[in-house]
DNA sequence: CCTTGTTGTTATCGACTGATAACTTCGAAA
DNA sequence: TTTCGAAGTTATCAGTCGATAACAACAAGG
């Protein structure tokens, strides 16, 4: 029997690894609470007992994405006073894992909705950005562009313009995407170097 | 009487206005046609009738959405070979209007779940993004930067840490606020050569 | 006045969904 | 082996929603 009982901890984490896949797809409005049970092999009404309710649920799986965002900058970030080129490298990362960014934008776009759900994605949204402020010691204006850019690929990722599985290219995502990786030196001309991804 | 039959034509444009509306708030899958049917003050089925379907409804939201910003853009840059920093002041107009850029934000999340929204949505994207490009003429790298600005309004507008109504400002807040508006002329600032490059 | 096309409504349905309740099964300790 | 708390399921419901169908009301031309 491969099938085995997992205690409430565990089953909790492995519902919400499916629930940052489903949200990921359909948002909070557009995922029912059986897609996340189906993802995970268990019945629809006991991810309401282990999480309250969907809504809870959706809290909860926000939360937890940010925190694994944050940790892949500091994992990023080695050294102390690291610099923004060294963070940049964590998108990479960020990206290879199909669902976190787009999990997050449905956290920001469903903030309009739900005073709480707003409230959570604000309290996320400060945290990273204080976080790459502080690992980094850039200023602010500095951070902002970094962050700005960030949003850029989230955005971009959850159109499947960038990311595992994209789209077919056509002229403007291949020039925007070529015109990445150069934050300020754009002193030097047009150079088509292949930077799509690390 | 102040209710008064409307032609087919304009009352799908007022039932436009009033899906841009609740589509900001609820996204695709959060909105009922009833919600955007109260208000416009017509009945639900109504606006199937129009539309064809709820799905339909919301393909040409996004596409007016794209349409009227693209078009605040267009109004921006009164000149040929206009400067970004023209295209800015555009922005202070799409803000002011509260569920332009949301409803946008919704349409990219929703991207993800449809493939049809996911075309529309890669569609105006690359519209607007070749319409900056072409008003001014900035590289690529520069358009990305705008562009990149711009979604990063796009989310704070949603989470409402700007625009109407904003929510109590934390100091992230004030402090990712105050340090906008300084795109390029961080010249004159304290440390230009301390930069960090790639 | 009456006919006719368009605007708009009411009635209704079938499918879906989050949540509750009650029941069952496992596994480890006693 | 028995017990018992935790893990997990089936059954079910009350509310919701998009869509269809049939009907009604209005306005304008003949």
């Amino acid at each position: 029997m491969t099938r085995t009982r997992l205690t409430a901890a565990e089953r909790s984490e492995q519902l919400i690894d499916a629930a940052i896949t489903a949200f990921a797809k359909g948002g909070y409005a557009g995922t029912t609470t059986d897609d996340v049970a189906r993802l995970a092999g268990v019945s629809q009404p006991y991810v309401i007992r282990l999480f309250g309710s969907k809504h809870a649920l959706f809290i909860t799986v926000i939360t937890h994405v940010s925190d694994r965002i944050q940790q892949v900058f500091r994992d990023a970030a080695p050294v102390e006073n690291a610099q923004l080129a060294d963070l940049a490298d964590g998108f990479d990362r960020l990206l290879a894992q199909r669902y976190l960014l787009p999990v997050l934008l449905h956290g920001f776009a469903a903030a309009n909705a739900d005073e709480e759900i707003g409230r959570t994605a604000r309290t996320c949204y400060g945290d990273i950005f204080t976080l790459v402020r502080d690992l980094t010691g850039a200023s602010a204006e500095e951070a902002v562009d970094f962050i700005s850019k960030g949003m850029l690929l989230t955005v971009l990722a959850s159109m499947r313009v960038i990311g595992p599985d994209p789209v077919e290219q056509t002229p403007w995502m291949t020039e925007m995407i070529s015109s990445f990786g150069h934050p300020d030196h754009h002193a030097h001309g047009k150079d088509p170097a292949q930077r799509a991804e690390r």
